[in-house]
DNA sequence: ACACAAGATGTTAGCGATAACAAGCAGTGG
DNA sequence: CCACTGCTTGTTATCGCTAACATCTTGTGT
């Protein structure tokens, strides 16, 4: 005999409140853990809710609160490292203190796209948004959305409304440049990231400054977009320039392209050629030769922009604002001496 | 003078209802599409939507309506590419559909996990739900929810009221097996993934049938938990053993682990021995030497599954349930012939 | 010219919670 | 012994929208 649930609906607060003999706004007080309850009243109106299943209408609570307990997280969908961490830091900090995350998704940074996914966000109702879009122009327009939805700014940038926060990428330029200088190499030649981004200019501005403090004139910069195949151009080239023996790459996945080319090329590593990369991937360490990086904790990143946001929520003070999250070299053996 | 301004609250419809001078339902209307709408009323409407800077009340509609336009991703944050790719497949075809997208991680796959993460989206009101947990044990207990909320697993498991989608993981072990025989390998080592992947076991069983049908004795598993690190100890153990020509590994991470095992105990690839990942994630075509491997678009999975969900839940019946997305094997230089 | 269908718009009544206020009940100090 | 304070609990009025039904047009066939 088919047993047909007469799609039996969810209870909702009244039935509960009628079963356990209490009005529905003593249920409600019970499940946010109001603190002013009776320890008895309680224990009635949590055996009434699991008896029935019962849980709460979101969607009702959103209405008659204002609050949804959700927070957007607006990101262009790639592979990257980096952005899949930094998601997934969000959704883990997120969950700890309660909130959901809806993502919106964003096929590319211009503003425009970047606003869409915004008005979903806030039709949702989200009560706050971080903005992972690492491009510095795109957040510009934005100030109308982050005057009225609580946003935090992932890209380095400072905007009227928008709090920021940050990877120290300028330090990270530095500490590749730097090491690579240590180990006695007259030059070091960059790889860059994507033309725009703020991670890509900032750590291009450490490599520079270093060269400079060091009175070696910089070479030119070899543009990338964060694909290892734009490393693999870039690699390319300087396979043709003997004089090359140090290269600081934006990031590791562009530094698997430079390797690959390279080696294709005959130029050894790190006995011709040393290479660092940035971001300490998984798979940095299982490169050939093993990949010199700097690393970065993304999910701390995104984990600090939801401590942030959730301060600014409840109306405190995050002092924590302004600290970056200190990049850290690791020295493996893709890095040599000069000789 | 400090512009303070009076935090403004957002409109609602029958404020544009005014403005617009029809009613209120009249404006639902317009917003939703609806088609028997004068033209004229339409567009006064729209023009009062513009000028106040109306945006729908998304808790309110869900209230009223039952739908929330929602769909949940479960999922374990890691940073695999395969999670991150199916993520995004499930993004970007649900935004398309008019649909955003709630993450709820879970950290493992314990059914005990993932049933709060599947609470909590219960509550939140998703319209459906895509459970992207790759273990067959995590579905056994969740048939509770899954009769409540339409439901699609990943998982390659069929359970009761659990629709499935799935990439034919058991034809990557076959595509990939089959490709080391044929370039005259006396046999093919496996690197497994974890053990209880539902992934991992059908690629296992595909390397177990090809051998089979060429009447070759397997050798033992290597199991491995799909991370570089436990690539590299099967490599490790993998370098040791003379006869071994050719290694199936179960994803491309833990073939860097296993290739860089093999090169730096002297092991030359693809002369002495041939390896074969899966994934096709963007650094395997950078890998020294390039790595061959068996691609699928964890995209379309994710895709496929929105689709699946959006079918079922309008009643209608996805022809392509089913269908497999088709795996392909890529070769590049880290196979090669025997000798 | 009239009954009637079909389209366009308006009206009414919730959806399921919470906020704000009201009320009841104990214990306290003068 | 009474007014008063502080804790518990209940009552009422929304929150902003949509479903369902009601009403008013307009055009059609005969």
């Amino acid at each position: 005999m088919p047993r047909v649930s007469e799609a039996a609906k969810a209870p909702n607060m009244t039935q509960v409140a009628e079963r356990a003999g209490v009005s529905a706004q003593t249920v409600s007080r019970v499940l946010r853990g109001h603190a002013n309850v009776q320890p008895a009243t309680r224990k009635k109106v949590e055996a009434a809710v699991q008896a029935l299943g019962y849980r709460v209408n979101g969607a009702a609570r959103a209405l008659a609160s204002g609050r949804t307990q959700t927070l957007g997280l607006i990101e262009i969908p790639s592979v990257n490292y980096s952005s899949a961490a930094i998601g997934h830091g969000v959704e883990i900090a997120a969950r700890e203190a309660g909130y959901s995350v809806t993502i919106s998704a964003t096929t590319s940074s211009h503003p425009q796209d970047v606003a869409a996914a915004f008005a979903r966000l806030e039709e949702q109702g989200v009560d706050g948004v971080i903005l992972a879009i690492p491009t510095r122009s795109s957040t510009s327009d934005l100030g109308a959305f982050a005057e009225r939805i609580p946003t935090v700014s992932l890209d380095g940038s400072l905007e009227r409304g928008v709090q920021v926060v940050a990877v120290d990428q300028h330090k990270i330029g530095r500490l590749a440049t730097e090491h690579l200088l240590d180990l006695g190499h007259p030059s070091v030649w960059h790889v860059s990231g994507q033309r725009g981004w703020v991670d890509a200019d900032a750590r291009e501005a450490g490599w520079l400054e270093v060269l400079a403090e060091h009175g070696i004139e910089a070479p030119p910069v070899l543009r990338g977009d964060w694909s290892p195949r734009s490393g693999e151009r870039a690699g390319e080239l300087l396979a043709r320039m003997p004089e090359v023996s140090a290269v600081f790459v934006a990031s590791d996945e562009m530094a698997f392209g430079v390797m690959s080319a390279l080696t294709a090329r005959g130029r050894r590593i790190p006995e011709d050629v040393s290479v660092v990369g940035v971001d300490d991937i998984a798979l940095a360490a299982y490169a050939t030769p093993p990949l010199t990086t700097v690393a970065q904790s993304y999910e701390a990143l995104g984990a600090r922009a939801v401590r942030h946001l959730l301060a600014r929520l409840d109306g405190v003070e995050d002092e924590s604002v302004g600290e970056s999250i200190v990049p850290e070299l690791l020295v493996r053996a893709s890095t040599h001496p000069w000789s």
